[in-house]
Order: C-alpha cells, then sequence, then structure tokens
DNA sequence: AGAAATGCAAGAGCAGTGCTCTCTTTTGTG
DNA sequence: CACAAAAGAGAGCACTGCTCTTGCATTTCT
C-alpha cells in the first residue's frame, strides 16, 4: 500500500502537518528546544492545543520529525560542501566549514543534535540513518582520496587494542568500505576535534580564549585534513 | 568584611543552603537539567517552595550554583589524576580519563556544563574560572613537559593566520605561560579531540559506531599525547 | 442523493511548573 | 525580655504537556 492514491483527505492532512512542523521549527529557531510549547506552536497556526495532538502523538514525536529534518539539513549542507571536483583536502575543509557555518546559522537545531540529550527522549531508530548523513560525507572524501592513492604521509599512530581493532572492522563492514584500520581511526579522531571545536565554540566554552573562534577552526579543520593525510 | 563572625542565623542560613543545593543536585543526578524542579527539591528538603527563595533567588541562581560545584569537582578530579611523578604523556592521558571518567559517572551534569547551554540561561561570570579549571590541568602537564624540554618531535602544522597568532599571544599573557605558539595550537585541538570525543560519547553519539568507546577513548588521548609531543 | 462512518477541532480539565505576594511563626539580638 | 528581622506557609497567577468528551464537517459507501 504505496501513496497510491492520496486522497483529499490525506493532502490535506499532510499539508496541515507540514505547517505544524514549519512552526515547529520557526519557534526552535527562536526560543530554543526546551523553549518549544506546543501551545505556541498551536498558536502560531492558528489551532488549539489539543488539535495538534491529531498530527503528532506527543511532543516527543513532534521532536522527532524535527530532528530527523535538521539532521537532513546539516546533512545536505555538508554534501554539498564536500562536492566538486576540487583537491581532496580541500573539499574535506569546506565539509568541515560547512558543518560548522549551519551550526552558527541554526544554533538552537546544532543543540538539539549534537547537544545536551534531552531528557525522557530517547532518540528513535529512524534518526540514525540521517544523522550519520554528515560524518559519512566527510568520510566519503578520506575513501575517495584512498582508493585513488591520493593519500598522502601520516605521522605514526599509537598501536590499537583488541577491542578496537574489532570496531574497526565491523565498522568498515557496516560502511561497506575497504579503508585500512588506520585511517578509520584517524579519521575518527579528526571528526572528534572538528565535533569538538564547532560543540565548544557554539556551547560557548571558546569565551576568553579563542573567541571569535573563526580563525582557530579554520586551522583546525585545516589540521585535522592534514593528519588524514589529504592534501590541500 | 570578610567573614569575620559567622552568626548563628548565618550559618544557620549557610547550613539550609547547602542542604538545599545537595538536594538539587541529587535531583539534577537522577532527573536532569531541565527535569530539575524547584518544587521538587523543596519536597525533597521538605519545605514548601516559595522558602527556596529566600536562598536562591531564582532556579537560574540554584543552577549556577550547581555549575560552579560541578565544575570544580571534575576540575578537582582531573588535577588529581594529572598530578604524579609519572612521565608526562601518562599525567595527560590520566587527566583525560579522568575527564571522561567524570563524565560517565554524572552524565547529567556534564551536559549541564558541556552540552547544550539552558534556554534563557546566562552564565555569569564566576562560572569562568571553575569552568578553565579541566583545560588548565591538561595544559600545566604540557606546560611542565615543556619546560623541561621533554616535549618530544611533532608533526608540523598549518601556518597560523594572523588573527590566530594574535589570539595564542594574549592567550599566552593570559594564562602566563610562555609556551611557543605551536604548542598551544596543538593543545587546542588536542582539547578539541578529547573534548569532541567525550561528547560524542556521553551524547550517544557513537550508537551504531565505536560503542562502547573505551577502546577509542584510549587510543584517542594516547593519540593527542602524542601528537603534542608528550612521551609515556 | 441520502446515510453512515470517519476525521477533525474545540473546550474543559488535570497535574505539574516558576515565581510573587501576603501573612504568620520562629528566632537571634539589643 | 521585648522587638525586629528572618524564615516559612499558603494562596494565587500564568504557563506547560496531555487527556477526554462533545459537536461539527467532510468523505465514503449504499
Amino acid at each position: 500500500m504505496p501513496a497510491s492514491k492520496p486522497t483529499p483527505r490525506q493532502r490535506a492532512h499532510a499539508r496541515t502537518r507540514d505547517e505544524i512542523l514549519a512552526a515547529a521549527h520557526k519557534e526552535l529557531a527562536a526560543r530554543g528546544a526546551d523553549g518549544l510549547s506546543l501551545r505556541a506552536v498551536a498558536r502560531e497556526v492558528e489551532m488549539v492545543s489539543s488539535a495538534i495532538y491529531r498530527y503528532f502523538p506527543s511532543k516527543d514525536d513532534l521532536l522527532t520529525a524535527l530532528i530527523i529534518e535538521s539532521y537532513d539539513a546539516v546533512g545536505e549542507a555538508t554534501e554539498q560542501a564536500t562536492g566538486g571536483r576540487a583537491a581532496y583536502g580541500r573539499r574535506f575543509v569546506r565539509g568541515c566549514d560547512a558543518f560548522r557555518d549551519w551550526g552558527h546559522a541554526h544554533p538552537h537545531e546544532y543543540a538539539l543534535l549534537y547537544g545536551s540529550p534531552v531528557p525522557g527522549y530517547r532518540a528513535p531508530q529512524e534518526t540514525i540513518v540521517p544523522a550519520a548523513r554528515t560524518t559519512v560525507a566527510l568520510l566519503r572524501v578520506v575513501e575517495q582520496a584512498h582508493l585513488e592513492g591520493a593519500l598522502g604521509p601520516r605521522a605514526p599512530l599509537p598501536p590499537a587494542s583488541g577491542p578496537l581493532r574489532r570496531q574497526c572492522h565491523a565498522l568498515s563492514e557496516a560502511l561497506a568500505t575497504d579503508l585500512p584500520e588506520d585511517v578509520l581511526l584517524r579519521f575518527a579522531h579528526a571528526w572528534s576535534q572538528i565535533f569538538g571545536l564547532v560543540s565548544l565554540d557554539l556551547f560557548g566554552q571558546t569565551v576568553g580564549t579563542f573567541d571569535p573562534a573563526d580563525a582557530l577552526a579554520a586551522h583546525s579543520f585545516r589540521t585535522a585534513a592534514t593528519q588524514l593525510g589529504l592534501r590541500p
């Protein structure tokens, strides 16, 4: 039973759902994740609060829909940025920049996705795939570089423990990639660094040190690319 | 006007304040930052909710007190771990482990300190110093190693832009350290990586990849230490 | 075309929240 | 010991998520 025939009723339902979602996004951007009030959303779309429950069984479900949309947005942005024909190092850095820029443009969404988990909220299965898009976009750049033999010299890495090597192996299979273990590890570290920097920046942890963090971010991303063996 | 003579009344006030704070900590640990309800705290200490306001003017002030306590706790833990006479690389890694362990032991506190900023809450000035303790503890290890000339070889770094060099310079003065610019930058990257990894882990961003993240964490911290030129 | 089924919005209401105000009780101190 | 200051109690306001019932509109079937 695919969308063989969207009845007028279904169309109306979907349209209202989208309206609610748009209003919720607006609220989220304006007031943040826990300032997000179902009643405020209801006011925005000129409905009574209880009517929202016809479209989203609970606030968590509304939140989930928002999270998925946001993951897709940031994933899309990063994918876009990593495309093109530039050198792999450049594409990687551009992807990082896109990630950071998106965060700056949507701080509340970023906080929702990458910040403290909302208490009582358990991320459902369907968020996992969109959540991975950003990371995978960056990883694909490294993968392409590796496949073309364009990966330059890298500093030696400490030896990996048994469990860690097993996780790398499992991850390789899950991602259907044949990146060598050490590249995978380097990528994990690079992603930690990138994510850490952007989070420190957006969560206000850089005040009094590297604030604004633009210059540090540029240097950090470039360093990460270099450590991965990506050439500019 | 220092605490020249704490009157019985002041003592009682301080005692009650501490009780409230302890109860709030308990609530925070149990239910998380926005599950933290003033009324629940009041119930815990067997007071009526309005009575709390004699001790904390608002929920934000209570939160601030909690934040400072928590920053001090994690800072203390990290400082402890970086002490001793072991090699600098070991001490650094131990500090990282302590940071991560504290986060695992107090996930809600970690989220409060390092996660999404609580909406509407603006961290007051007095949180800045305790907030820096953890980072400074790790930095001091690097500093000591540098002073003793024990900093080993490091991979080359991309060139730093003008603004970045200025920030490094200002930071050096603020920290009263004479670490060279490149070491400061490497430290910033290392801290980003450490922080990023712990946050990814604690915020559930590693599911399906490196989960549990213990092995990756160990490798990450070791790598960070190596990149800083710290010898095990 | 008329009747039945269905989706939908509205409204009231519950239990909870932060916070303010007033009033009474306790308690340390001149 | 009397009194003023501090602490606690309680009611109340505006808000929250969520549930349930009640009419109304629209679609679908006969």
